[in-house]
DNA sequence: AATGAATGAGCCTTCATTCAT
DNA sequence: AATGAATGAAGGCTCATTCAT
């Protein structure tokens, strides 16, 4: 009788193990290092995972899961468009900060071209986000401060990118400003450019 | 020492090896895959790279260079910053339409997080665009038309940005439309949400 | 130091791992198998056993003993030679039907190259084959039924091997009709042949 | 261009592969003993064989070839029966003499309960062997010097189980005398007990 | 007595790379 | 220059066994 679920004790172990991918990559890194770095021994790690691809799977998702949570609770706090696309960065920077999950999805968004389970993951989450950033373009549309011309969808997809090279460009450079990218952004966004 | 001739015959035998990596990932790519598709033997790809790690640098490379080439190209254009901004997805579609250099660039950002000399090329392609961009943005509140407040540098960023995530969308849906974002991020760029 | 109640449970146990092992082998059958198949846990199992060796040994020496048996109570129920033959395929056909110990026996024949301690207990069990067998040949040469420059020793391993060969050509085909190696066995012995 | 078809060198390379199996069991041996006792590295090994199972197969299947010659040469000599039969043990033990093809045999033997590959020749190699002693015996009925009753065809396989019996007691004790059991058989054969 | 999570040696195999020809 | 057989370190994983509970 177990005391702790597996799943719990799955989640203790991997952390050691996304520290691994994060600094080394999925492919450089050997199960030896993700298992000394958890302090387990091979079997142990077997009882959890049926093998390293199911590892890169978990993390994978777990990183992406987290980019995703972040955006879709930031879209849920219901603020005026420019502010959500301007704080955005910088919510993302947050969670970033402790563990480096940037790095980890930048790779698992890779992985995702040949993994299917990945990709069909990945795209359900995106598919998630995309429909309540339509659902607030939409939104804007019915209170008249979105001109009917604009396509929702293709809206969302696109400040969803702009989301995704914050996350890339931040992942190369931990250094690069969240605040600036985002006020960028938002300026951007309420007509800087306006022909 | 490669003389102009290995110079020749290396860029003659990539594709092979770019296909085979876009097919299957750089590292689940055997060099006997590479090898095979090439139609050579391991020691003829011996003597044009030092080893595998060499020849995912080069096709990296190749394939973060075509997109930098790409946009770039779009930006000497000099057309309206919005129809700039319109126009990239297409031309980078039009781009990844033969080969698809869009799946290697998404791996190779992932790369170029461990690899030194990718990071720095990418790096430096990178901060030729934005140099690009920025000068632009400068232009355009010379011209007036884009207002001081704007920081040119980070709105270089996030156009930027908005490229990269199409580039991303793209490698996990080909058929994705290259004018619906484009559109899309025409309005977004003119004013559409404006507060 | 196993108790008489330990040595029966080791006996109710067993038929599981001997099912196992008779179904794909005894180095294709890991000791989870039998664990799983005999519903305990690691800990019990090695609680009555060694190690794996010494279950192998125990169920090779099992399928070994259950053949030399059947052999033993044929010929000693005193029939006249060439029924004794005639009928010993039948015998084990019947031990054969219920498990699948020729299958085994087969096996542990292979074991017995390596394995002292299963190479003795066969050798003693056979030795005591041969005997009843050589006693057998010289009550013949006795009684006069059998020539004198009969080998006594040697007739008892031909013997032997014929039983021997019928076991392995069931192990291999159990449609084998034990009826027909029986009688011919019997025809050949008692003269089919004469020069 | 390979100057020695790989048929060739697995050739060579196997004695020294059967040399362990023979010692130590198939599954007692290690690839890493395989290689080494053959003086090759792991990755040459794996250019002829696709794996351990592959060699087994090879080897065993040699070596139940190598039996199943002796035995068809020694009937193709077309000797009267009793001489056939009396012969065929000092011929298997000829050919065992210089490597240990029995205890390859025997083992063989057990492996084919569960390779279907293995066991598909073994029964095609068998069948022939069957079908020339079955020839053999008609030819006696033909002659009238084999009573009618007699069935070919089980006694076709009485006869090869008393040559597998003579090459299991040999595989366990070396030191059996091949002429006794001959001489034995040979006897036996031409009626000695009969009734 | 029993459990089953944990251990870790060792297994089979791959594959980037070399080098004699 | 080119070949491809050979290398061997290292990889992912299994599984017989143990031992704290």
């Amino acid at each position: 009788m177990p005391r702790v679920s597996d799943a719990y004790l799955a989640q203790r172990r991997l952390p050691a193990a996304a520290a691994c991918f994060a600094r080394d990559g999925f492919h450089r890194t050997s199960m030896r290092n993700v298992i000394d770095e958890a302090g387990l021994s091979p079997g142990a790690v077997y009882r959890y995972f049926r093998g390293k691809d199911d590892i890169i799977v978990a993390i994978a998702l777990d990183a992406i899961g987290a980019v995703q949570d972040v955006v879709r609770e930031s879209i849920a706090r219901r603020r005026p468009f420019p502010e959500l696309v301007g704080e955005l960065p910088a919510t993302i920077e947050a969670m970033d900060r402790a563990d480096s999950r940037t790095r980890l999805a930048v790779q698992a968004w890779g992985e995702a071209l040949r993994d299917t389970a990945l990709r069909d993951a990945l795209s359900a989450g995106l598919d998630g986000v995309l429909d309540q950033l339509r659902a607030r373009v939409e939104l804007g549309r019915a209170d008249g401060q979105i001109p009917e011309r604009v396509d929702p969808a293709a809206t969302a997809r696109v400040l969803l990118g702009l989301v995704q090279g914050y996350i890339l460009q931040r992942a190369w450079d931990p250094d690069l400003s969240a605040a600036d990218y985002g006020r960028a952004a938002r300026d951007l966004v309420v007509g800087s450019l306006s022909a």
